[in-house]
DNA sequence: GTCTATACTGTGATAGAC
DNA sequence: GTCTATCACAGTATAGAC
């Protein structure tokens, strides 16, 4: 531990060029849909010829590993932040959190296919972006624990409910709110199933 | 009306040729996954060059159109064979057919990306095709009703449970059934919030 | 260390001979 | 209807200029 500490501007470029050409990756995915990103694209959005690319990353596929865990890192960060405005009643923070969820998933239908569906042929995410990924899940254990989920079956009993919302609404009716504006009622069911506190035990008709 | 039935050999012939090549374009899909289906590896499997198919599909893209079809008509294949077998009670026949409907969909992943992911790039399925989708959708909405199914929104909060149960299994848990065994769980919530005749309205804890 | 130039492989697609 | 030849363009890799 001799010397100045590490703060090479080279490196710290070297960051910068690492983040511009994931941003520019995002925005090729948020056109031609996970799948159809090139390195082509990619490039011109960046002024580099393809191969330079190289130079930064290992290969498409490590392009993709790094955009996998931004994307986990993303979620996390969206919770983290959703957590100031939270309400306190457990019903209220449960349909609170749920929508912060659901609504980080309908605002880019490639990331949430990247984070969530496995549909690039022979993509697995890292050791370390799979990391990023089980951060931001126990994030939201502990979120629900807080509620007052603390079984496994009823927390991934939850998930499937969140996650079949997202998949229908992207699926058969995307950039509307056929799914979306059945949260209410869906976590309504949930609720009352699981014995959430505050939850309303009627049903309107 | 003049002259024989249409009872071309030569048609007949060329129809069978399009079922082998959709059957070998299911087998490359079921190893590489519905996007890394190549029309190399599907010639290869019918004994064909590339170019050959072009002979019987206009496009790669019109393969996937026509196992898109064919995928929904087996879905309502399957709905209809299911029916000799089905318990009469409303709330064991809704646990009976969703078993069905997920079993289908677990059964092939590549089947279900296409069916109900939007995974490829540039397509969307042809009206024709989309026809077969609606009619299956169709099928499985009459049977709901019969079962006390009635309000749409009752429908799409069904097909979200179900949806999300399958998304959840294949993503995080590939051949297993972790939530695929949520499934009496999720339709005892669901039957008690809607109401469907024959459900327990306790919860075992 | 970084980018350019170039080339190799594989893929979807078309044209034309048989 | 099938094949051969060929094209355009993707991802990938290496050599070399600066």
């Amino acid at each position: 531990m001799v010397g100045l500490p590490n703060r090479d501007r080279r490196s710290e470029r070297r960051e910068a060029t690492r983040q511009e050409i994931l941003a520019a990756a995002w925005e090729v995915a948020r056109v031609n849909g996970i799948a159809g990103l090139t390195l082509r694209e990619v490039a011109v959005r960046v002024g580099m010829q393809p191969p330079s690319l190289y130079s930064h990353f290992d290969s498409k596929h490590a392009i993709y590993d790094a955009m996998f865990a931004q994307a986990w890192r993303n979620l996390a960060d969206a919770i983290t932040a959703a957590e100031k405005g939270a309400p306190r009643s457990p019903r209220r923070r449960l349909e609170y959190f749920t929508r912060v969820f659901v609504d980080f998933a309908l605002e880019e239908p490639s990331r949430n296919q990247l984070m969530n569906v496995r549909v690039i042929p022979d993509f697995t995410p890292s050791p370390e972006s799979y990391a990023a990924a089980v951060d931001a899940f126990e994030l939201m254990r502990a979120k629900l624990r807080e509620i007052g989920v603390t079984r496994d079956r009823d927390m991934d009993l939850l998930t499937a409910l969140i996650a079949g919302l997202i998949a229908q609404q992207e699926a058969n009716d995307p950039g509307g709110d056929r799914w979306r504006r059945l949260i209410p009622e869906a976590l309504t069911m949930y609720a009352n199933a699981v014995g959430i506190a505050g939850s309303t035990q009627g049903r309107k008709r």
